[in-house]
DNA sequence: ATATGTCTAAACAATA
DNA sequence: CTATTGTTTAGACATA
């Protein structure tokens, strides 16, 4: 009872920072809801209506934007303006100090990538300028019209990244009037002729299915275009050896694993709580080019920052295998292109908040289904889920797809570093992802047995009552927030299964507690770090067919391989482990090292004298020799990824929303 | 074919 | 008495 009452608190209380959460979760499964409710039906519109269809096309707009940018693909005709050579320039300016650092960007851009950052600044008042005229829209073919309207409208949102970038001192301050240039530039009659027709063409709902079936299509087409950043996919740069373009062997394979990993576009399962294994077929980057590629058109390179010409795709491809390889930096753009994109994510989960904001504020109701704020809350997002009515619901593959960008590094900033408390691949990856886990529904691909440990490890004393587990589990985990019957019995269940829980009374009831030399000795799964296995554990996390527990063992094993620290196994063993060794050897090894290292709280001499057998004969712990406390400092020097750690460090350590 | 590990479901007892 | 907590068993899956 108060398990269902916290985990509904947690529901319901806007816990990221993107703050969509509160205002999107109350849009239910209303898919069946059809447009209308947009009040235009006298012919009618009333400023709030403009409003509101003013957002939505901003939104729409935004997300035809983001998709390209996503896909970094020219869709044939009317892009030229979002494809002009600035586009990465722009699109860093979205980007948070947080998310890159200058010294970042100077290395992703060129110095003339960073002059173009300059001009497009230039074009974009140039464009508001001549956005003056768009009285004269009225004149213009519908479809035009609605074009136009999104141009602005993407203007809009081009100008509030400027904004972002000019507080980030990247970009001179300028005259950011734009919106409200634009806004003045068209009368209310304008607005409600141009509303009116625009809104015949394609309603936002049409063109947001359309834009998903873009989406999809994009995403299942281009295996460069969607970087899900699955949860577990992360490979941090600097796991690479020396930054240098020299990539061994294995380690390319890795890179190339991951990057493929992102094209899984599948579609969920219903009724299947488990992550498995991506069904799609293994993409690869070479299979795509049947005429047209998405990092090429208009004869050149689009790759981010790129622009190199060629004449046809022959030319382009080998200038993509050469130029553009499976390298270090190849990879970081490719992140920095996934920033990118959940920037935008984010940028329209802000738009819909305010629209939200505004809309309540003129006393509308919530109004009608907002589909832009969908794929950002996705835990509640009921016309993107299937969910519901068939007990575990899955994310679909466009949700999933957003969804990714949006959650998993929407809240880079924000992850925080507590969870790197302990050297474990499961530590690191939820450290890593956590918003997205807060938000997603996805199942997340750890064994009950290692969150349950995790849980317990991350609290202060290291012990945990049952109850206390059960928040954590629906704290941390969307997915948990449902079913908690079966999971919760799950969670029991494991706790009295397993001997590496121990069962602590304690002053106020009982707790549990964690025998670290029992979790060890419990689960070699001797996975052989099959190379296909691991990026289909990547790829397919959390969404498509069944099959729970031994997926998350892979799971895990995959993230052991892909978070292994490098500091502690140097690139040649890291790659031999990779491949020949099982995972726990790598999380093993490095805990082990870490141990000796003094950073690994997990196998302090401590732990290992802690007595094992509790079960039978409760043991008194005592509170004042936890330690815990002696392990906590330390994980500061932990031989995490740097880059990552950097930005976790000055946060507070447990932000509970 | 077997062992292992996991998840789910369920029955049941003890406790708050 | 009810709800929670804890234990145990059983079946299903998947893989080594």
């Amino acid at each position: 009872m108060m398990v269902e009452s916290a985990s509904e608190t947690i529901r319901t209380t806007p816990s990221n920072q993107n703050g969509v959460s509160s205002l999107s979760s109350q849009s239910d499964a209303g898919g069946g809801r059809e447009g209308g409710s947009n009040g235009d039906t006298n012919g009618e519109i009333s400023p709030v209506d403009l409003l509101h269809l003013q957002q939505q096309q901003a939104l729409q707009a935004a997300r035809q934007f983001l998709l390209q940018q996503a896909s970094g693909l020219n869709s044939p005709g009317n892009n030229e303006v979002k494809q002009s050579p600035v586009q990465v320039p722009v699109s860093m300016a979205m980007m948070s100090p947080q998310m890159i650092t200058p010294q970042q960007m100077q290395q992703i851009l060129s110095p003339p990538q960073l002059q173009a950052l300059l001009q497009q600044q230039q074009a974009l008042m140039l464009q508001q300028v001549t956005h003056t005229h768009t009285r004269a829209l009225q004149q213009l073919g519908s479809k035009q019209l609605a074009f136009q309207q999104q141009l602005i409208q993407m203007q809009q949102l081009q100008q509030q990244h400027i904004l972002n970038l000019q507080r980030q001192g990247l970009v001179p301050l300028q005259p950011t009037a734009a919106m409200q240039s634009l806004q003045q530039a068209m009368c209310p009659s304008d607005l409600q002729q141009l509303w009116k027709e625009v809104s015949g063409v394609p309603s936002s709902e049409e063109a947001l299915k359309q834009a998903e079936g873009l989406d999809l299509s994009t995403n299942s087409s281009n295996s460069t275009s969607a970087f899900p950043k699955a949860p577990s996919a992360h490979i941090p740069l600097h796991s690479l050896p020396n930054g240098q373009s020299h990539t061994p062997k294995r380690d390319r394979a890795r890179l190339f694993e991951w990057i493929s990993s992102f094209t899984k576009a599948d579609s969920g399962d219903d009724h299947v709580p488990l992550y498995s294994k991506g069904k799609s077929p293994f993409q690869s980057v070479h299979e795509e080019h049947a005429g047209s590629h998405p990092l090429y058109g208009h004869g050149e390179c689009k790759w981010p920052g790129c622009e190199a010409l060629c004449e046809d795709m022959g030319q382009f491809i080998k200038h993509l295998n050469n130029e553009h390889a499976l390298d270090d930096r190849s990879t970081a753009q490719c992140r920095v292109q996934m920033q990118v994109v959940q920037q935008l994510e984010i940028q329209l989960a802000k738009e819909s908040e305010r629209l939200q904001a505004m809309m309540t504020h003129l006393h509308m109701r919530p109004s009608e289904p907002k589909p832009f704020n969908q794929p950002l809350n996705l835990a509640s997002s009921g016309s993107l889920l299937k969910r519901d009515s068939e007990g575990p619901s899955v994310i679909s593959s466009s949700s999933l797809h957003t969804h990714s960008h949006s959650h998993t590094h929407a809240v880079g900033p924000i992850r925080r570093r507590n969870s790197d408390k302990y050297c474990t691949p499961i530590a690191s990856e939820l450290a890593q992802n956590c918003e997205f886990y807060k938000n997603a529904d996805v199942r997340p691909p750890f064994t009950y047995a290692s969150l349950i440990r995790h849980a317990i490890l991350e609290s202060p004393d290291r012990q945990l009552t049952l109850n206390e587990i059960y928040n954590w589990f629906t704290r941390k985990f969307a997915y948990f927030r449902r079913n908690t019957a079966t999971w919760k019995n799950a969670v029991r269940h494991n706790l009295s299964l397993h001997k590496c829980f121990v069962r602590v009374e304690n002053v106020k009831g009982a707790v549990w507690t964690v025998d670290e030399v029992e979790y060890q000795k419990r689960r070699p799964p001797k996975m052989t770090g099959s190379p296909t296995l691991v990026k289909n554990m990547i790829s397919g996390l959390g969404f498509g067919s069944l099959n729970a527990s031994y997926q998350a063992a892979l799971a895990e094993s995959s993230l052991a391989l892909l978070n292994s620290p490098p500091l502690v196994t140097p690139p040649s063993a890291a790659s031999l482990n990779m491949l020949h060794v099982g995972h726990d050897d790598v999380s093993s090894t490095v805990e082990q090292v870490n141990s000796n290292g003094s950073c690994s709280p997990t196998l302090s001499p401590q732990q290992y004298s802690h007595p094992v057998h509790v079960k039978e004969e409760p043991t008194e712990v005592e509170e004042d020799s936890r330690p815990v406390s002696l392990l906590a400092g330390v994980t500061h020097s932990l031989p995490l990824p740097s880059d990552e750690r950097d930005l976790e460090e000055d946060l507070p350590t447990e932000e509970l929303e």
